[in-house]
DNA sequence: GACTTATATAAAATGGAACTTATAATAAGC
DNA sequence: GCTTATTATAAGTTCCATTTTATATAAGTC
């Protein structure tokens, strides 16, 4: 599986920015993803198995409990695509920018507009 | 659509590539697509119009041909989302990377692995 | 105006990921 | 040892994006 189709998908992404700060046991994971997407807990259990296999996440055994943390590695992947396309792209980005605000004299890019739609459970 | 889901498509994501020169007719990009993956005329017109519709490119019509391009501000999207993680996690990898560096006595991180897997098709 | 080229749209088929229900596995608590 | 808690796996179903086949549109060519 490519990087992209693993975060391709709204409840993984979710997941992976509930592990920012740091690992976290799957009960915890569960409980939230279940009251955000309405979804059951052998589901989360499944996206879990995914992160884990695809090695976006580790998992430590304590117990009987799971903690789940994020492997920065494979984040390499994506960020190396993306950042082909952002330099690439940012250039010609900031000369609309520019022309718009020669034309209209408002400032230049000021504030990004950062959109988070988060569509409910199924895509 | 959230822009991942747009990326999340290994079709979708060559013709991004395939854009990044600049721009090119539906038809260049049909051959080269319909090569590669073996699909079929109207299944590539398809996913062109996705990123049309999405606002990932432009069209420019030219008799009957239609000049497709980047259209870089949805980008923001995924870079934003990306980077965040980027920040964050570099951090951890690059403590890794330093410290199997003094272990080991090998330079830090001279080149990235980048790893570029191609499935053909359906995922 | 018939013919070809270039591209898009419609409708139906298909394939597979993501979900549910049910159950197993494993450890901890009593 | 039985029960409870935590998490994973199995099997079956559903849903929807992707694909195909078929056709439409629209512009060049002769």
């Amino acid at each position: 599986m490519h990087a992209f189709d693993i975060l391709g998908e709204p409840v993984r992404r979710r997941i992976l920015e509930l592990l920012e700060r740091g690992e976290r046991p799957a009960g915890d994971i569960g409980a939230i993803i279940q009251r955000e997407f309405g979804i059951s807990q052998p589901a989360v259990s499944q996206h879990l198995r995914v992160l884990r296999e695809s090695g976006f996440t580790t998992v430590r055994a304590d117990g009987t409990r799971r903690f789940y943390a994020v492997r920065p590695a494979l984040f390499r992947e994506v960020t190396d695509w993306v950042e082909r396309y952002r330099v690439h792209w940012e250039d010609q980005f900031d000369a609309l920018d520019g022309h718009l605000s020669a034309v209209q004299g408002r400032p230049v890019r000021s504030s990004r507009t950062r959109r988070r739609t988060r569509r409910n459970g199924r895509s």
